[in-house]
DNA sequence: TGAATAGTGTCTTTCAGACAATATGCC
DNA sequence: GGCATATTGTCTGAAAGACACTATTCA
């Protein structure tokens, strides 16, 4: 409210008043998360140049004109990764004026959910400068995108509650473990194995698929599947 | 995912390579929201003009170069009920490509909830055109507001439960049973008072401020407020 | 005393959380 | 048998939900 008053207080240059209905620019931020080895991941590029040399940044781009916001998220996502069919949502808009100091641009961040072995990042046409990074060990990021991803995260623990966000973290057949890895990395904090199990099979949104997954030199375990 | 592939093949003419780049425009989409004798209202403006004359719309306006989204929607609060100091949150962005005839227009969606004291909307610039409606009884919409309404509404339904969200739509002081009101207008379903009641004072996220309501011939009510 | 709303308590069921031993497969 | 992981049940306390009567004010 004190910005409503200060736009008109400081709107007192006829060059900014010409320069009121500029229209800015529109870009996706796409936040690409995994969970390898029990901790949440995501993809950050190291940028080549300024504004912000050598910062890590999430990977975006600007809207065509003739793409949705969906879809221009979904463009990023296959260039960035030649995948396709992975959960996807929008997370939220940013628009601060001053957040790229080459000129106006509003984001809009969405966020995509991969199991870990559904894409190889060295393989990725960005392969160089890409990278999987620990959310929990975060480098020094470019513009607002700390804010964005820390925004982000509250929203997807948010939603794990209320819902089924864990399966686009996980392939189609998973152990109840990766399951509650899942939960453990997105609420940074460990679970009780019997309790979680009793509870998410009380939720009877899971199916032993009657396939077992054997690894080491140790008991197989039972896999399981969401239901549709 | 099908969206990508198609840009991809659609973008055959160089035409529409050269327009690909165009910014959009960008919106600020305002639902202000405050509960009337129980029902959750929503302030509609009548359109006066094609495209959609006479259909009903959610207020908004374009985001001038120098304010931040929030701002752009404050200004607009401020610009329709010469309010200021209200719940304000970001909801969603609307972007797809045909959502305005007149060109591509992204939206971002912000509701403000009031409590109905606070303003005369007959007082307000637009009164002539402005209406308090039930989201109950929504009348025929341009463009995609009724699907912004109804993301809203969903939205604000799932804050309830986790964020103080009610405070927005009561006056300072206010009854038990006008608090019970917000939580069974958002919910759209009727709530057992005594439960109620033991559970949000359980809560301890407000106080009795030591007043009573009196109004009729009956018992008068005490007051309480939200602690700070 | 009638009308209208405010205010209150008990019981049952369900869910969350603490807690540790046994089972299985492979070498 | 040793190793590594999988799998399972009980108890307790807290919260949710069903349910109905008394209290207060004023005309």
């Amino acid at each position: 409210m004190n910005d409503t008053k200060q736009h008109r207080l400081t709107d007192e240059s006829k060059y900014r008043d010409l320069k009121k209905w500029d229209k800015p620019a529109v870009s996706i931020s796409l936040l690409i998360f995994t969970i390898n080895n029990g901790q949440l991941e995501i993809v950050l590029i190291r940028r080549l140049r300024d504004p912000f040399e050598d910062y890590w940044s999430i990977p975006g781009d600007l809207i065509y004109s003739d793409e949705s916001l969906r879809s221009a998220a979904e463009r990023i996502l296959y260039e960035k990764t030649g995948i396709a069919d992975v959960y996807l949502e929008q997370s939220k808009a940013f628009g601060t004026v001053d957040r790229d100091p080459r000129g106006r641009v509003i984001t809009i961040a969405y966020f995509a959910l991969l199991p870990k072995d559904k894409f190889d990042l060295a393989k990725a046409p960005d392969a160089l400068h890409a990278s999987w990074v620990s959310v929990k060990k975060l480098p020094r990021l470019a513009f607002d995108h700390k804010k964005i991803i820390t925004t982000t995260l509250e929203k997807m623990e948010r939603e794990l509650k209320s819902t089924n966000i864990a399966q686009g973290l996980l392939p189609k057949e998973f152990r109840l473990t990766q399951l509650q890895e899942v939960y453990e990395a997105l609420y940074q904090k460990k679970i009780d194995k019997r309790n979680f199990r009793k509870k998410i099979l009380s939720l009877g949104i899971i199916e032993p698929t009657g396939q077992v997954f054997r690894k080491g030199n140790y008991r197989p375990a039972r896999l399981y599947m969401f239901k549709k």
